[in-house]
DNA sequence: CTGAAAGCGCTAACAT
DNA sequence: ATGTTAGCGCTTTCAG
């Protein structure tokens, strides 16, 4: 270990608003004043104080700031992961929305856990942050309905608030999924399956019911839903599925996940698509188009979602209402037509018109 | 518009340490010892302040607890983008870290661009963070050298801090692409061509360098850097790379981002891989094992990245310690064998150990 | 237009 | 073991 030069301890306590105040020979006030820039200062004293904030380079503490003020200027993010692509770009969304307002962003993740989210809710709201987007983990336990959240304003996104006041940001799932199994099935399948993730998902079970109404409309049987854990898993399942007596012609991937271990196993097994069986699934991804077959799927407006959400939520925090009925907005999906369905070439179909409602309960 | 239930504006204040105190009987002094467990309190007035709490539900009020103490538990992590899947790792174990340590996370994003993320780290300090983690964009003006940054912790990641005492995390990104490289040497290249993002990044022309290192080790002449910057324009300079009088045979990818332009301008171009050319490329990622072919990478250690950035910021917190001099911590590679290259089986070799030195200036 | 006093909710330092 | 006093850095209120 070499000897290090530098401090143990952090210089003295920064410049404070009564430094600035003594040095432009003024009372804090007048500094406090044209800071926030909302009373009037006389040219001379301003520029004086203007000066000295810069000699002393000072810095106004926003903590102290947000403890006297009604607001904190911060908003919290709470979401499963941030490695998923999809989460990922709602939390940039987030972040940019959020700096245009003067806002700050303290995100965290609850992976998909209850409990581990519940207490990071908590731990925000001892912040005193002025509102919070979530992702919700499912089979959310309602501790939204405490006395606690009465005063912060919350927007849920990718899934609803079950019973609750709150806005929630939402993608047109069930109308996705149904138009891509749809055009599937105009491909002349009948026995076609649906792959997803862990069931209690909302944002599965739309899809699942999508899938369903599609296959029921078209007279045809849907089948279980099968749950896919990793790519081990999946290659046993795919195998199984294809050595059944009547074994599917194609499939549907819930979400890119899904897709991926879904590639993976056919990939092992060896199984042409669209050849041997067709391919389509929800929510694009970075390279679907470059993959062989380029993927048919569903596409999600992902940034737009996240910036819905910030938008309400600003919205909501700038009028300061607090209503009884939380708003839905329901995005549209887009069905991206490319190869992996068997298609020859490749279009689009924008399906569900952007949609605003009041939340009916449940 | 329907009329909506619910109130203006929020319930009156919440209720504070006075309130429980008041309500058990004790002084504030008591609850606030009891709550920081630091101090002797007797196990009755405990219980009774206990349940005191319990029936207002009582939350501490955080934000004055920062102000009076000299730690906010708060760090902040500014990144150029979140929706870059190496990024977003990185700050989903900076977030949990963080989380185990009782932190909480304020992220911003910086788009690459040093003024915007000057503001942005002038923003955290207002909000009196205990330290913070950057991606740092490039040609950073130096202007963390500011006096301002005399009582901050920092740690970058993934590219160095120029000039500076602060710590950082980095990956082994010369020697990896030189192995990379070297390996499609091996198969008997003899032109290879090395297409990045901009010139300016770091991580770019440390990649370079081991690019041509490899080359002129082998006694072959590197080519010039080509800077990609969409799909399109690099259909272009694909296109008129391997029109040239001496075309490349083989092909390497500065990041994951470069790979999916190329990927795209080979498919759109029709060049079969490893066929027609070869190819390689820095930085692993989700289902490059599962296109075809199988991309022969360089994968680096996203999530530990992030993690020890994140170690070494707790740990300067803890220790409270200002050294002269950071320390560089350079994380290893792994050459990931897959078919891309030519390859006819998979393989592993993992290169260049972990080290760490003390930061040399420059 | 400007200032002095009070206090946001908490904890450190000194009492008792 | 517990209470009292002071004050973190700022803004709100009330006076000039």
């Amino acid at each position: 270990m070499t000897s290090q030069k530098g401090s143990k301890t952090a210089p003295g306590r920064s410049t404070t608003m009564a430094d600035v105040a003594k040095l432009a020979g003024v009372g804090k006030m007048t500094v406090s004043r044209l800071l926030s820039g909302s009373a009037n200062v006389s040219k001379e004293t301003a520029e004086r104080v203007q000066r000295a904030i810069r000699m002393l380079n000072y810095q106004p503490n926003e903590l102290a700031r947000s403890l006297r003020s009604p607001h904190s200027k911060t908003i919290a993010l709470i979401l499963p992961y941030l490695y998923d692509p999809f989460f990922a770009t709602c939390a940039h969304a987030v972040s940019t929305v959020a700096t245009q307002h003067g806002y700050s962003v303290l995100i965290t993740t609850s992976d998909e856990k209850t409990d581990i989210e519940q207490q990071q809710v908590a731990h925000m709201l001892r912040r005193r942050i002025d509102g919070m987007i979530i992702i919700p983990a499912p089979n959310e336990e309602d501790y939204l309905r405490g006395k606690d959240f009465e005063s912060v304003h919350i927007v849920t996104l990718d899934r609803p608030a079950t019973h609750s006041r709150f806005d929630s940001v939402l993608v047109n799932n069930r109308a996705g999924a149904r138009a891509g199994v749809a055009h599937l099935i105009e491909h002349g399948h009948k026995t076609i399956a649906f792959l997803g993730l862990a069931k209690d998902l909302f944002t599965m079970q739309a899809r699942y019911n999508g899938y369903r109404e599609a296959m029921t409309g078209a007279g045809l049987t849907p089948e279980l839903y099968i749950e896919c854990r990793s790519n081990e898993e999946t290659v046993t399942l795919v195998h199984s599925l294809l050595t059944e007596k009547r074994p599917p012609t194609a499939l549907f991937a819930g979400n890119n996940l899904t897709m991926r271990y879904l590639l993976h196993a056919l990939n092992m097994l060896r199984i042409d698509v669209p050849g041997q069986i067709a391919l389509a699934g929800f929510d694009d991804f970075d390279i679907a188009d470059v993959l062989q077959p380029a993927l048919t799927v569903v596409r999600q407006p992902v940034y737009q979602v996240g910036e819905m959400a910030a938008n309400l939520l600003f919205q909501r925090i700038s009028r300061g209402e607090y209503p009884a009925k939380g708003h839905r907005v329901v995005l549209p999906t887009e069905l991206v037509i490319r190869r992996s369905c068997g298609c020859h070439r490749e279009s689009r179909v924008t399906f569900g018109a952007k949609s605003v409602a009041d939340t009916t309960h449940e």
